[in-house]
DNA sequence: TTCAGCTTTTGTCCTTGACAAAAATAGATC
DNA sequence: GATCTATTTTTGTCAAGGACAAAAGCTGAA
């Protein structure tokens, strides 16, 4: 059942006049959308299309050259971001270059969120949701970490970036919801945590490797990440506890946590904080995961003992 | 001397489709704007008597009754129906919106972030930011704001539900972000503040309205605002001050921004406490707003005062 | 009153033609 | 060969008027 949208939806998703959109249509042929007695009905496929197009024209193409090329070519197109002669094209571009995440970078210093959707969502086009998390997502993030440490950037810059990959998040979801999903997540943060960036990172982690993610956000107690895992029922609680020195606060929560959740449900303590808090709560299934990279583990062990059948 | 727009600038400058502006004139002569070899020209003038038209409409009168009324009945038509909660009017709307409603507040209830994002977008391609604004957003979000003060809600909730409305505020943005806009908003809220709804939808609004927004998001203390400031260099900075009882930390706060700002970037306080603290904020350009009706109203005066400047 | 049918209103989409700003090309001069 | 000007092509946007369907308004009957 292939959706289809009106004109006017294609030009909101694409951010191209209708005149344009007509234009294209009458001159190039560049798509040509399905018709009803009374207007067009453009396709998905044709969407991509669009977006694709558009794109080649962002790095410095003429419509009129890349009107009738195949899908395929467009999208290789758009992997060469920059704006050289298409025939010098030197750059199989493999991998995301060091500028692209250099003008991500400048973007967050400036505080410029539509340089930033606008940068995410050309990438999105050529990466795939894997490469995305581990060339742009989390590079970022660990940069934007390591910043906010040295003082470099602010609260300011860590919220637009963190807002700006949930966003990213939201598309991903949509994706993964499609394959059924491995298994159910349920990630949050404690009050009195400094930072969003460890667990939206695992949370884009978990979703990458084909995982459900109910991403909670910072800054909740314990009593609410209990209420929310009685309403979604996940397999997995994850909590981010990045201070390394727990407060009184913060063990009750954790304590709390443990004891509160139903026995099937494992709960996941993550961050350098993690081991200190962990003590206390005597419990199985709680398990401490220091850094990201042992995050993944986790994720890929915990895949390989409860699912007999591959996945896609 | 007389500055004049394009019809396309018009149309973002109002919200109106190119075809019903062209519409309007050809049917009903709404208004006349000028005439060059090619196109039509509309003066400060015509915006003006275009956005009080708008407003006649969405007081629930039709356009072929005032389209021909002098300026200064609809200019009264616009203020009588006004004051008595514009937006807030429960109106016979549409029975459609009950039914989405509904579904959406369930989606809520059940942390299900999927749904709601995919019926946001699905809405959103059907309707016009206005009423998204004003059917969908709004009222999810003065339900959510009744419904936590009684306890129904708690804190995910909120955060859930601002996180699906800012990924639908990034759409929007994408699409502003084209003609430079109207003014520059810098939107924020001080630490200690509870909820982020109220200038999260103020954001909303001001995006409807054409201004370009920066939304920094909830939990900022002026330090940062300022700091963003000097890097956005906006017209406006707007801090929501929900809290009825300020304590001297936002006093503080406010004060810092307003002596810290320079003298012409305006500093505009909205919600319930916003009179309180302005009190002590003795400079030139601050503006309490207690509701986000009298915020829209003043957007709407903020365009028809401030329109001057050039368009791309 | 309420409700089914009819009429008017009104927003949106269509097509074709046209024009101007920008880009590309060609030609001329140093 | 390089630089500058003039001409052609490309391409986004606007216009006019016709058309249609959903919504709103209106009618008369139950």
């Amino acid at each position: 059942m292939p959706v289809q949208y009106p004109i006017r939806a294609v030009a909101k998703l694409t951010g191209i006049t209708v005149d344009t959109l007509r234009a294209w249509e009458r001159r190039y042929k560049a798509v040509i959308p399905d018709r009803v007695s009374r207007g067009r009905l453009y396709s998905d496929a044709d969407v991509r299309r669009l977006l694709l197009l558009k794109t080649a024209l962002e790095c410095g193409h003429s419509i009129g050259r890349v009107a009738s090329l195949p899908d395929a070519e467009l999208q290789e197109l758009a992997r060469a971001s920059f704006p050289s002669s298409p025939v010098l094209r030197t750059q199989p571009a493999a991998r995301v270059d060091l500028t692209e995440l250099s003008k991500l970078r400048r973007a967050i210093e400036a505080l410029d969120s539509t340089t930033i959707n606008d940068e995410f969502s050309r990438l999105a086009l050529f990466l795939s949701p894997t490469e995305l998390v581990h060339k742009v997502v989390l590079p970022l993030m660990r940069l934007a970490g390591e910043n906010w440490e040295n003082g470099i950037y602010q609260i300011a810059q860590e919220h637009l970036l963190s807002a700006c990959v949930r966003n990213l998040m939201g598309g991903l979801v949509r994706l993964q919801s499609r394959s059924g999903g491995v298994a159910r997540l349920l990630l949050a943060t404690p009050p009195e945590e400094l930072h969003e960036f460890g667990i939206l990172s695992a949370a884009m982690l978990a979703l990458e490797h084909g995982f459900q993610v109910d991403y909670l956000g910072p800054n909740l107690p314990a009593r609410e990440i209990l209420a929310a895992a009685a309403l979604r029922s996940p397999d997995v609680v994850v909590l981010g506890v990045l201070k390394l020195n727990a407060t009184p606060a913060v063990q009750r929560d954790v304590d709390l946590l443990a004891s509160g959740l139903p026995a099937s449900t494992e709960l996941w303590l993550g961050g350098s904080g993690a081991a200190d808090v962990a003590n206390g709560a005597a419990r199985t299934g709680v398990f401490v995961l220091e850094d990201l990279v042992q995050f993944e583990l986790h994720l890929a062990r915990w895949k390989s003992t409860h699912l007999q059948g591959a996945d896609a």
